[in-house]
DNA sequence: CGTTGAATG
DNA sequence: CATTGAACG
């Protein structure tokens, strides 16, 4: 497995992680910058504990716009971060429109492509490096399937699924919707991982606890924090997932993946913590680094990165 | 008055109209470069045939949505051309959207607008140095008047009629329709008529004869060339109204204030001649000239200017 | 605030 | 080909 230039000059994971994970100082007054967020000057860790180097790098995006995003230079950020799959979601693109900057790109010779019913609405991606033994798309349910928000690749020692989590909507007009399919992916996961482990990757469209949102008591009747969306989130870590960034950095704040183009808020790191790499008990022991790219322009959410031995 | 520097550096009519009407030798071969519009590199008459100064100048421009025109720097060319009067065709933009640049220009401290009953849809404004006696909107027709279509202002010795003339549509599915409206535009116009002489301006959705638009034969069934469309306006000619560039530069070919974005149509000019000035018979005794200023960009239309003494 | 397709031209 | 508001986020 080739390895971005980062990954490479990485030194091997050191026991210095109470560091990384050491929460800033909180500013007290309201208006007064936020401390920088630690974790993300330190190098990406690209061994497991155990000493293993890290042979698979995995990066998820929101793109929210294909199209746009390409304009906006999305894909050379990929090509310096060079992973070994790109999952991308909210392509909002169906296969014949896609641009030829990402249909012909070498780096990444096996791509699968997903898109919803309605045109320019959800859709999802997966590129790889390498082939994978199998690629399915959606989870078997019509209702779900017709909005282009899973593909999943089966690769010798696990599955990986990408997926764009339904948005609850403005006044939650589509909360049941989102319940139904919270237990219908649950479900689905569970299926999966009776034969092998499982990567589920992408925008879950919720921010699980309090520290993962900057605005935690403002928000408790929206879309991406109510009581619903995030109680779905810890049966489905109950059941068996862990949230990786969350295990590698527990006490970490101001660390968003996600921020609204209104009000200027990424410039204040007004954000939200919505994209995931989840992991089955049997990959932990593999789990090397877990990182958000909050540098990464092009999109309202930024990449994120998940370095794993298998 | 104040005239624009273009203006007030012209001669006064002199007897050289007819080097201006000269018709410019046709290319034969259909992929030769159309020959140079002759009569735009002459200047402007701003005296009429017996002696008398233009006291009127007008502009008439289809903007194609007013805010992207302004960002487009249309504004700029207006205030080099300091027309006395501004109309505007298809604004696309309802009072409370209109950019600052133009609801503060102090050159044209009186301004008129209409738009449509649906948002983003046709629009015409009048902008005005000396207040008019009196400003109506629409025809006095519902079915018509719902599209923000005609402003009418009544100056000292004349009516000013501005217009968006409904197109037919692809299909010519509104072809009907736009019957309708011709017939109530011309009654409209007659109406106006017997109080004192009118000037008619604006996009009038026709291109009259086959010299007012490069490709008259393909066109026969299609929106602004079809025969009923046609005849109206012969007809609203032999009501009394005058096509004044036509009449001043008789044999003029490839003279065009509309070309389709598409095709570069503009570049090589494939355009059509849909923007007039139609005077009353009264006024053309102080016709001093009537051109097309086919060098404006900032729309699929160009503005056309009138000088006038009355 | 920003992306997308639909309507309109 | 270009502008606009609607849907969605």
């Amino acid at each position: 497995m080739k390895r971005g230039k980062k990954a490479e000059a990485a030194e091997p994971a050191s026991g210095d992680e109470d560091n990384e994970t050491a929460t800033p100082k909180k500013a007290k007054k309201g208006k007064e910058p936020e401390p920088p967020i630690l974790y993300e000057d330190h190098p990406d860790v690209t061994a497991a504990a155990d000493g293993r180097k890290a042979n698979m790098k995995i990066t998820s995006w929101n793109v929210d716009g294909l199209r746009a995003w390409v304009k906006k230079k999305g894909l050379e950020w990929v090509r310096e971060e060079a992973p070994d799959v790109l999952c991308l979601q909210e392509t909002k693109c169906n296969e014949k429109s896609l641009p030829a900057e990402i249909t012909s790109m070498p780096e990444f010779p096996h791509k699968y492509w997903l898109s919803a019913e309605k045109d320019g609405y959800s859709g999802v991606a997966m590129l790889c490096k390498t082939e994978p033994i199998n690629v399915t798309y959606g989870i078997g349910k019509e209702e779900h399937d017709k909005e282009g928000r899973v593909i999943t690749a089966e690769f010798p020692a696990f599955f990986l699924v990408t997926t764009y989590v339904p948005n609850s909507g403005k006044g939650l007009v589509r909360l049941e919707y989102r319940k139904t399919w919270d237990a219908d992916l649950q479900a689905y996961l569970l299926g999966l991982e009776e034969s092998k482990p499982v990567v589920m990757c992408g925008d879950l469209n919720v921010a699980h606890q309090e520290i993962d949102l900057k605005n935690p008591k403002g928000n408790k009747k929206n879309a991406g924090f109510t009581v619903e969306e995030r109680e779905a989130f810890t049966t489905l870590l109950a059941a068996g997932f862990t949230d990786s960034f969350r295990h590698r950095y527990p006490e970490q704040a101001n660390a968003y993946s996600f921020w609204t183009y209104m009000m200027n808020s990424r410039s204040k790191n007004v954000g939200w913590r919505l994209d995931y790499f989840l992991l089955s008990e049997g990959l932990m022991p593999g789990l090397c680094d877990s990182k958000i790219r909050n540098q990464a322009m092009g999109s309202d959410h930024c990449p994120i990165t998940l370095f794993l031995v298998v």
